[in-house]
RNA sequence: GUUCCCUUCGUCUAGAGGCCUAGGACAUCGCCCUUUCACGGCGAAGACACGGGUUCGACUCCCGUAGGGAACGCCA
């Protein structure tokens, strides 16, 4: 027990922050997978932590819908917050931000005690009229606070007159080489002076994202950190945080960006950038996890169809992509249409029972009858909400004639084609026909009206499902009752 | 503007100096299967951004250029 864990140097412990302002984004969603599937793959640990420091935008609800989406895609988390209860689990919280105030607090005063911070009292004004006079000059953005050197007794008595200022770091004039050591990049170098005195603490008292992440890292022992490349440049800050406060760094690995088709930053002028979203489109969580596994990522052998078990086995962050990649929809189809196809008869009909349900599809509930239906829809079938139309023209009731069926309509044998088609059906002794009643009786429509080809099957299928294309019908035919076909075939004879 | 990152078929990618006449997958096109459509099978077309080095040899290493992206917030 626990041998492993104590023979490695460091338990791995790996996190995904999310901000609770809207759904999943599929980035983020990537971002956890690849947290997850480290901690899997090493045996460690896989931490959700909330970053809600920003409370304007920051919501409950948001929360609650992307603990649901994460869990959906079934990356379950070992410590952060319940989905269902949202309370905290695991011996590191808590696992909110907006509950660690306190901690960023005796940090940040740590700082200023140290010489290493600064109340700052800059107004949001004089602020902008020194990036004015630094973007005329051609000068790096930074703000040059006068209340740097300032006293702290002086500065205190600001606060007690009422005032509410930020927590600034206090960077070091030296110039220096900061140098991540990139999972994914290699070596990253940063010159020091790239960035400015930042903020720590708002003035409201919150935290801002560089100072809390570094600090939740650390507690946290977080020994391993997979995010997004927009955070690249932030690991500067991150570093001269860690550095001030002497915790330990953890590794860094910056992940490459999800782009649009247009090459730009994948956002919702694109469609589709929520998990939510796809989930309601009727793809599987295994597909789009398989998905954007493999945008970013490759399976050492190639593989392209690959099980939620195979990736926790296969993962290695070494075959991470520096590059950013496109998110190609049709791509995202194919490989949900082969997981689709993959799931028994069972598992797919527990998944589109209620879309059928919520159509108002009522179907046989018969096993048999049902294994047929899959056998011939299956390969039709390339999302969950595909069946709903596969499915339709088995529901009684439902039927409408589509507008491609017009050149079928159009022929002229296609009117003796119906009326022989329903004489046939209303002389067959049983409710329903067999494939080998459909097929004598084809037969007789074929002899009887003397047409062959196209112009014998094409008004058959226009007259059983509304459309010239689609499913064998020796195969569909026999999913119908007699009843059913005579109704469609007479309404297809009016529709001449 | 400053700093940082990225660049192989339309798209996702393989590629760790000779295995590369650059491999696979999606999409496209063609053929086969099929009395339709889909599935499936077979096949075709299609890329190392550019320019310099280093090397006997470069997709691979180095330097530039170009293009794209990110950061420079009391957003994360």
């Amino acid at each position: 027990m626990g041998l492993k864990g104590e023979s490695m140097s460091q338990q791995v412990r790996v996190r995904f922050a999310p901000s609770p302002t809207g759904f999943l984004h599929v980035g983020g969603a990537r971002t956890a997978l690849y947290n997850y599937l480290f901690a899997k793959k090493n045996n460690g640990t896989f931490i959700i932590r909330v970053e809600d420091t920003d409370l304007e935008r920051s919501t409950e609800e948001s929360l609650k819908m992307q603990l649901a989406d994460l869990k959906w895609l079934g990356l379950d988390w070992d410590e952060g917050i319940d989905p269902d209860t949202l309370k905290d689990f695991g011996e590191h919280g808590p696992y909110r931000q907006s509950e660690r105030l306190e901690i960023y607090n005796k940090h940040a005063q740590e700082l200023i005690s140290k010489g290493k911070a600064y109340y700052c009292f800059l107004t949001d004004k004089e602020i902008d009229a020194q990036r004015e006079e630094q973007k005329s000059k051609g000068l790096p953005l930074q703000v040059n606070s006068p209340y740097r050197d300032q006293e702290l007794a002086q500065a205190l008595e600001k606060i007690e007159s009422g005032e509410k200022p930020v927590i600034r770091f206090k960077t070091n004039p030296e110039k220096k080489t900061y140098v991540v050591d990139d999972l994914i990049r290699n070596q990253v170098n940063f010159p020091s002076d790239m960035v400015g005195d930042f903020v720590l603490m708002r003035s409201n008292g919150m935290p801002v994202y560089n100072f809390c992440c570094a600090i939740d890292d650390a507690l946290m022992k977080i020994t391993h950190v997979f995010r997004a490349e927009e955070h690249l440049n932030n690991t500067l800050r991150q570093m001269m945080v860690y550095e001030a406060l002497g915790f330990a760094l953890p590794k860094f690995g910056h992940l490459s960006i999800i782009l649009g088709e247009d090459k730009q930053k994948l956002s919702k002028r694109h469609g589709a950038t929520s998990c939510h979203e796809y989930k309601l489109r009727g793809f599987l969580p295994e597909a789009l996890l398989n998905f954007i596994a493999l945008l970013g990522w490759s399976h050492p052998e190639g593989k392209e169809i690959i099980s939620k078990k195979e990736l926790c086995e296969t993962f290695s962050e070494e075959r991470l992509n520096s590059a950013s990649a496109v998110f190609d929809e049709t791509k995202l189809t194919w490989v949900n249409a082969m997981h689709l196809r993959a799931l028994s008869d069972d598992q797919l009909w527990e998944l589109i029972k209620p879309l059928l349900n919520n159509e108002g599809i009522s179907l046989p509930e018969d096993s048999d009858w049902r294994k047929q239906a899959f056998e011939l829809f299956k390969p039709y079938m390339e999302t969950l909400t595909d069946a709903i139309e596969l499915f339709r023209p088995l529901s009684k009731g439902e039927f409408k004639i589509l507008p491609d069926s017009k050149e079928a309509l159009s022929w002229e044998s296609t009117k003796s084609v119906f009326q022989k088609w329903i004489e046939i059906l209303n002389a067959h002794p049983t409710e329903a026909l067999s494939e080998d009643d459909f097929m004598s009786a084809q037969n007789k429509v074929k002899v009887d009206c003397e047409v062959k080809g196209k112009k014998l099957f094409m008004p058959i299928r226009v007259a059983i499902i509304g459309k010239p294309h689609g499913a064998e019908l020796k195969l569909l035919v026999p999913l119908m009752s007699k009843e059913t076909l005579i109704q469609r075939a007479k309404a297809a004879l009016e529709s001449i």
